[in-house]
DNA sequence: CGAATTTCAGTGGAACTGAAATTT
DNA sequence: CAAATTTCAGTTACACTGAAATTC
């Protein structure tokens, strides 16, 4: 099991460091969210869902990346699971109205002790003024949005 | 195409902004080198090509992060490029001896300065200095092995 | 014999595409 | 009629697993 460095030119790379540390994230908290019987996009829908109130699928697939289409059978587990309710909307027949429930709130609860736990985990290694840097600047880096984009339709989300 | 905002338990969470800047970070890189025909795992082959000299397909993978089965189809294309020779090693003829040729140096000084136009957009709201940062705390999060890793023969590296 | 390397065939999870049905 | 929403069926990119053949 020796340890072998990757190269010089991808160690000093913003975005290949950005994907290993992304990648080493998305594997502690997929692998503590799943010890609960729960998935990073649980954690996404019930935060969203308890910040602001019911809302469509498409909606919250809107505020948590999610694509419209995944976002079906993501409900009919959380309303499986009784975390969501999925009610047909009175002032247009299109939509469901998704609520979530209080033992989705209790669940939402739950889950951010588990995600903070990953957090802590993730971070060790820097001290907490070091964590507020970088988080600081992921998010520069995430709100910005580049000069020649001019893809359409894509928010520039996506949930993982 | 309205702006619509991630709820805040997830844009204040270190591991969803890695995502986030990772995803843009791959996107941009995975564009940018497809329009040039080229893929990011060339990119890093020829990285550690041209950093370690020849080397086997499993120790190229260890250096890059890419599964042995997954560097068979690979080789394919880069020795179909004339990026790469693959030769029996004489001194064990289980391995291929994997090197990097002249073209191969052309093309990755090539692909180096597409990537570095990546790095120039993705960071783009940063200055100098906060670039340096980022790297800095990125390196450590990246290097830093966790308490609670037990997990055999993962030596957390990944391409992507 | 056990272990390492290359190779191939197949699996699994996740994001996405396209289209139908309904309603606005 | 055009657009939005939910839903389903299928695709694609990608990492990984399992096993065979060869060699150490």
């Amino acid at each position: 099991m020796e340890i072998e460095s990757a190269p010089a030119r991808l160690r000093e790379l913003p975005s290949w460091l950005l994907g290993q540390a992304a990648h080493k994230g998305q594997r502690l908290g997929s692998r503590a969210l799943a010890a609960a019987g729960a998935h990073r996009s649980h954690y996404a829908v019930l935060s969203a869902l308890d910040e602001f109130g019911p809302a469509s699928q498409v909606g919250l697939g809107r505020r948590c990346g999610i694509d419209p289409s995944d976002m079906v059978a993501l409900m009919t587990v959380l309303t499986g699971d009784g975390l969501v309710e999925r009610t047909p909307d009175p002032g247009d027949r299109r939509r469901n109205l998704v609520s979530i429930t209080r033992a989705g709130r209790d669940r939402l609860d739950a889950l951010g002790s588990i995600v903070t736990g990953v957090q802590a985990d993730l971070l060790e290694p820097l001290s907490a003024a070091d964590r507020s840097r970088l988080v600081a600047l992921l998010t520069s880096v995430v709100e910005h949005t580049p000069a020649a984009d001019d893809s359409p339709g894509d928010s520039g989300d996506s949930l993982t």
